[in-house]
DNA sequence: TTCTTATTGTCTCACATTATAACAATATTC
DNA sequence: GAATATTGTTATAATGTGAGACAATAAGAA
């Protein structure tokens, strides 16, 4: 007998995120740790049959991150026949006092559709899921082994995010509306893990004719102050 | 009561391909007619519970193509709640004297992987599925209307050809083992839809140091002989 | 006030890359 | 052997980038 899950969800496919984060200094990524299991993993879920597979992972970013119409861009789907690991679920389910009989249907094959997102870091306050115990921010230079393939998962997300970088659309969503040419360089540097020419970095940036100039930002400082930014 | 089928593939998931060729000249995509329906769409299948998607999309490819081991790219997967259609899909199976009864899983919602694959045209002789009439080769430039977001997929299929385009496994793919400089120019020119310069093609592509250069080739024609090339 | 310090915005110069044009080489035909 | 069409190579100008220098300036110190 299986339960009312099985009816509600489409088998077999999961999505998963890979949720970007800069606090001003480092790029991060969000990861679950699971209950009495010491198992970590992305943010996921299943599609309802009933709603397109973007309102899913819309809604499963909202729900851990407060946020909504959250930047997102799909970078690939994994369906490898054993990716899945269904000893590793079942050890969650129990975790947690679960119906394993009613839950049958996620120890089965899943193929999983990896998103990225990037987020502004600062007003966020991140829940865990009904499964996990805990949320949190892990730098993307010192993620933890995950479960299944979910690692593999980062380093795709990642790769695609270099590959993107120049979309403006990359720094918007990582920024405060307005910032300094210097944290806009940090974002790059934290991307691409590489240090930047300050005057190249501000040439190019300049040239591409996306920018608008703001007043200056006074922090205070000796020394010059830095205009704001934002894009345009 | 269901059949069989229903048993053997991953329900509302399945794959498209925009398998892509090239003729000395134009860019072409195979596409299916289906039998006494006017429909028209892309070659495409069901993913089987005990098979990885790569291995399904590949052994489609190989079904329509003849083709082992094609080069493949997974592009994107398309979610959206109402992208199938039931009432095509219907007069598809009826069209063929199938058993709806049995067919009813098809006629759910689908969210599909979009994949490209890039052949050589010349020793191709595409086979039509079993639901079919003709499959054949349409100019990128002169797609009809086909069946469901399928157009959509194209397009997408195109934009993702031409940002990959200096990865030298697309040419590869393309084109036979040995070629002209002018062949794989018009390769970049056909998948592009613009023309280049045939002194500056010429130098990058030598500077990238991925062709060998081998013999000359007589065509017979009033002009100096053109090198033949391969990739390393 | 004036000087010092740290950082920013801009400029310069050298160098690399690319666009554009010109020219030389060469199979074949006439 | 000259004419023709196309290819391979070189020359020159325009553009882009790396590396450094220098001037501007907000705040603190003297």
């Amino acid at each position: 007998m299986k339960g009312a899950n099985n009816k509600k969800f489409i088998p077999n496919l999961s999505y998963d995120c890979v949720i970007f984060g800069f606090n001003g200094e480092k790029l991060k990524i969000l990861i679950l740790e699971y209950h009495n299991t010491g198992l970590f993993a992305l943010p996921g879920g299943y599609i309802k049959k009933e709603e397109s597979l973007q309102e899913a992972v819309n809604k499963g970013v909202e729900e851990r991150t407060g946020l909504k119409d959250v930047f997102l861009d799909q970078f690939q789907t994994f369906g490898k026949l054993n990716r899945t690991d269904p000893d590793a679920t079942r050890s969650i389910l129990q975790a947690k006092n679960k119906d394993l009989n009613e839950k049958q249907w996620m120890m089965e094959r899943f193929i999983t559709v990896g998103h990225y997102a990037l987020i502004n870091y600062e007003n966020v306050n991140p829940k865990p899921d009904n499964l996990s115990d805990s949320i949190a921010w892990y730098d993307i230079k010192n993620v933890p082994q995950l479960m299944m393939d979910h690692n593999e998962i980062v380093d795709k997300a990642l790769e695609v995010l270099r590959n993107n970088i120049s979309e403006k659309l990359i720094g918007m969503n990582l920024l405060p509306a307005k910032f300094t040419m210097k944290q806009l360089q940090q974002v790059f540097e934290a991307i691409l893990d590489e240090t930047l020419r300050r005057t190249s970095f501000q040439r190019k940036m300049l040239s591409m004719d996306i920018l608008e100039r703001h007043e200056k930002l006074f922090e205070g400082k000796a020394h010059k102050a830095p205009y704001l930014y934002s894009f345009k």
